[in-house]
This record gives structure tokens, sequence and C-alpha cells, in this order.
DNA sequence: TTGTAGGCGTTATCAG
DNA sequence: CTGATAACGCCTACAA
């Protein structure tokens, strides 16, 4: 049914070869005349070149696999927004596949995509297929880490100071005066939730507050609420808290509005993550900002660089996140 | 390099089609031995069949191609998830490609994704390759159309119930109290706001309310702020405002900010899209809900069997929106 | 039950 | 400048 390059060949009155080296523009030694004909009989035709037959032989597929943590978070899209872009600049394509932070269903994907071909893999790492990870690193197979750190492994990566950016916010806290600053975030299954929340010990001990265990949360979407329940239960309860990411700040404002706690009043919130409307909502929200564009940006250079077999520093790239100090910690606390 | 069956075959002492066979489970008449000895001659070599190869042969890639309107809608990132998940449940890899509802950018897309040889294609159409659409309708080339119609163009598509589901907002705004409501749209280039246009005119027509140009505004993003200022520096202002999807409202907000507007008071306001923290922000806004993972859902059910040669109508689904009343449109106007 | 041969639509090499 | 011819890695008759 489809049109291949022995029609075009028979049509014009050359050869298959002369009609491939139509196609990849090397006129140089080409008469006029046949070139000519050449493009008649693909216009003719509505030939299309078979990309899949052009894979087969070249051993590149001009695609690369994205494999990313969970992309109903709105750092994700804007990182994969930003990485499709970059690629389809340079011919590219990328398949997009949501592991859902699961380390079956990376498992899953990276052998799908790799069995496809694709020329490379940026991950958003589970961190639980190390074996896997350093296979491919060790072959030399084109990958770059992204947003996550995997303990024991030396690979190109792009991830931001979510120690520092985390310790900064804290600071700002307690100039305002906070003193029992809580901290939730999902399951620390995950190196940016361990990092944030260790950033959050450090700048509690550099300003002598005492680490208070029930200030800290660590769990589950769906259990959130609960848990918050608890924490607002305390005798003590906390002043302020940090949001370890935006699905984790969804629950805090719905809990907040169901306990009727007012934000930036009652309660100091930070949170670490981008979302589009933190500067318009009411309380605008303090947070803490990841450039996931320039992220992005970087992680598609590092993998094309590999890719065209040019030399990459297996070396993480770190990038700063930036403090949005808005309504949500206006607020001074004695 | 890569190990291929010729690897395999060899080192389990039996030939390429023995191996082929035990790759597609053909183990019917196959000797348990010659089975065993080409497991392990597979586990030795860390064997993967090479699928670029397998989809020359058999004219299947097993991949599809999604281009998007513009992936920065809530809405859209929303049905690209469900798209994903269902054909990764179906063995199938979905290409997602954002074309910013640029014609250029889409009918590049669409001939890249068929020389990719993607087994089907789902559109959000920009409206303008019309003959692009058609010449794949004709070939039974599968493709789903999604969010948008298009002009003259029968197809397999999946859409929402634009015009009555803005008329159903138009009248609870109206029930308010509102007389002067206004609405802002992106440019009318797309069915959808065309005909959320239309479903607003038409709610004021069948209630005696008359139409006024000023109160109709349809620009682009950049422009919007400064419609805004001249629509609310009008003698007579509205009260009441529709914004046509997430990205508007998003100027909306910017701007009653800015002009110290407050929502739900002195403006009410309903968005016509899925905005995740609609019920949680202060004031809580009324929203047009679309159902965009059934709609995801369906749209990868029709592709999937046309792509499985079964008959599809192409015919318009239609789902219904859901408006979900919130504290924007709390206030009673007289 | 297993092997041989040919083909899928390109590209690459090398004569002519 | 152009055309055979042989790959690329897999699948599928058909033969043995």
């Amino acid at each position: 049914m489809a049109i291949t390059m022995a029609d075009v060949a028979k049509r014009a009155g050359v050869s298959k070869s002369t009609v491939s080296q139509y196609l990849n523009k090397r006129y140089e030694y080409m008469s006029q005349e046949t070139r000519v004909k050449v493009e008649a009989a693909i216009n003719d035709l509505g030939y299309q070149p078979n990309h899949v037959a052009r894979s087969l032989k070249q051993k590149r597929t001009s695609m690369v696999g994205i494999i990313v943590g969970n992309i109903m978070h709105r750092y994700s899209t804007e990182v994969c927004r930003s990485l499709e872009d970059y690629f389809n600049e340079h011919e590219m394509n990328a398949i997009i596949c949501n592991a859902d932070n699961d380390p079956e269903k990376e498992r899953k994907y990276i052998e799908m995509l790799r069995a496809k071909q694709v020329d490379g893999l940026i991950i958003f790492p589970t961190g639980q297929n190390v074996e896997l990870y350093k296979s491919m690193l060790k072959t030399g197979y084109p990958v770059v880490l992204m947003d996550r750190k995997v303990k024991g492994i030396i690979a190109p990566s792009v991830v931001v100071n979510n120690r520092e950016a985390t310790m900064r916010a804290v600071e700002h806290l307690i100039e305002k005066g906070h003193k029992k600053i809580a901290i939730v975030t999902e399951s620390l299954t995950i190196s940016t939730r361990l990092e944030r929340k260790q950033g959050y010990m450090d700048a509690l001990k550099e300003n002598n507050i005492p680490i208070i265990e029930e200030y800290m949360i660590s769990t589950e979407i769906k259990s959130m609420g609960s848990e918050l329940d608890n924490l607002f239960s305390l005798q003590d309860p906390p002043t302020a808290l940090v949001a370890g990411n935006d699905l984790v700040f969804l629950e805090v404002l719905k809990f907040a509005k169901a306990s009727r706690i007012k934000i930036g009043e009652q309660l100091g919130l930070v949170v670490f993550d981008n979302i589009p409307f933190a500067d318009l909502v009411n309380p605008s929200v303090t947070t803490i900002s990841q450039p996931s564009q320039e992220m992005g940006l970087k992680a598609a250079e590092l993998l094309l660089k590999q890719i065209n077999k040019e030399e990459v520093n297996p070396k993480d790239t770190v990038f700063s996140c930036e403090l949005f100090i808005r309504e949500s910690t206006k607020t001074s606390f004695e």
C-alpha cells in the first residue's frame, strides 16, 4: 500500500540509490536533470520516506525516552515541555512515560524504550533499579538522571540544591519569629524528599531550635489529611509549615480550609515547588521555585551530547532554587 | 555491539527461526530441550529483541502520536496522562508533541510522526490543515480528533458540549442577578472558543439581555491585560465574567489583583476549564469542568479499534461538562 | 520439530 | 554521476 523508494526509482527511471542520494541531499554529484526527475516522481507519488527502515540501517531512531516520576506535578510538566521543545528543535521526538514513582513500572519502561532503540534516556529515577542504571552507564548508553540522585551511581544528572533551599526557607520562617515549624513530605523513598527534610533539620539545628519528631510528617498523600489532623491536635501545634511539594500543598490547603485555619495569619506556609497561581491566590503563597525550564534544557543538552558521542562529565549539575516570599509568610510571630 | 538473534542462535546451537519462535511464544512444536537451551542463551547474553527490525517487518510500531494544542493547559495534561496510561496498558507508547496551536508546527509533527510509522494519531487540531486531515482519513489511516471540531471534516472525534455548558454557566450568573456579563477568550481561531462564545451569546439572547460588543474580548494572552483594563474602564463595567480557559483565568486573576477588584464580591467569575486548586483557593472558583480522563480513555479506545481494523463510526463523541458552583459566584446582584 | 531462504525499506560501498 | 549489491535484525513460508 505504501509507496517505497523502489516505486519512486522506477517512475523516475533511475535506481534506488539515486533516490536515496537525493533524499539525503547529496546533490553534489547529481545532474540537474535526474534531480528534477526524482523530485517530480516523489511529488507525483506522494512518497514519504520510511523512518523505521532508515533507523534499522543507521542504528539511530532520533527518538529519546523520558521516564518521569509523576507527571501530575507541575514541575514535571514544565520540565517535559522544555525537553520536548529542545528535542523537537533538533529533529528528535520524545516519548514520555509516567512511572508513577513505581520501580516496577520504571524498569518496564526502561526495557520497553531500549527495545524500541531510543537513542537515549532521561530518567527521574525511583532510585530502586540500581543495577539497571549501572548496566546502562557501564555500556556507555546515553542517560541523564533528572531531579533525583541515586546512591552509588555516578552519572550525568541535573538536580537542585534541595537541602540548601529548604534551609533558606526555614530560616526565613525563623526570621519571622516562628519556632514551632513543621514539615510535611511524601514518603521518604526519594532523594529530594530526604534532602528537603535534612535541610529543614539542619536549619533548626543551626538556630538552636529543638527538633520535634511530631512536627515531621512523611507519608503518602492519601493519609496526609489524618496526619495533619494529628499534627494540629497536638498540645503545642506548629505555627508554620513547609510543604514538601505541590501535591502536599494541596492537601495542606484542603485541611486548612476544612479546619478554618487561616494561612498567612494563623499559619505560616512555604511550599517547595512551582505553582502556577502562587502569586495570584489569596493569600499568595511563598514558594521555593525550581528553574524547570533551564533544567530541562541542560538535561537535553547533556543527553544530546552523549548521543553525538561527545564527552560528558558524569557529574551532577546543581541548579539553585529561588525563594519567593509572599503573603503566606507575611505575619510575624513572637 | 548489540546482541542479535543470530548470536543467540549460535550460542544455543539452533537456527534463528527457532529463536524467533521462542520469542513469539510459539512453543507448541518445540522440544522442551531446545526451549531451555534458547532460554539459557538469551539470559547468558542478555539479549534484547530489536523492536525496530520487528516493526519494519510487521509494519506496526506499537507507537502512537499525540499532537496536543498546548500542553500548558491543565486539561491537556490530564488528557495526555489518561491517554498515556491506556496505551501503556496495551503495550504501546505515546509520543507527545506540542503544536502550540500553530498550524505549521502541527503539519510538521504529523509528517514527522507518520514518517516514523506510528500506528495512529490523536490530534487536538488547529483546524487549519484541512487537506492533510482529509488525506489521512481518506486513506483509512487511524486518526482521532480531540477537543476541537474541524469544519468539513467527518472523523471520529471526542469533544465536549462547549456551547451548552457555557450557556448553563451564564444562566447561573443570570440567576444570581447579573445582567452585565463579559466573556474573555483567546483569539477565535479554534472551535472551542467560538462555541463557548456562542453559548454565551445564546444564553443572553434567551434571557433577553442585550449583547454588548465591548463585553466580549477575544485576544491573545499577552494583550489580555490591557483589554481587561479597557473593559473595566467602561462607563458601565461588567459585574460578572466568563473566562474562556485556565490561561485566561490567570490573566483575569492577575488583573483583579492589580486593580483590587474583589472576585466573588465585586465580580462574579466562572472559568471554563479544569483547575486543580479551584475549590481550595480563596475565594474558591466556579468552574466548568471537562471529564478529561474519560475523554482520554474514549479517544484511546477509538484509536486502538481503528488500529486493530475494527469498524469505528466517524462521529463526534460528545461529553458533558460539569458546572461546579463555588464562592466566586456566590454573591447575588440586584 | 527445526532449518533455509527471502523479504521488509533503507543506506553504504564500490564498480562502472 | 549512477547503479548493483550487500547489509541492518527480524519474521515467515516452506522445505527437510
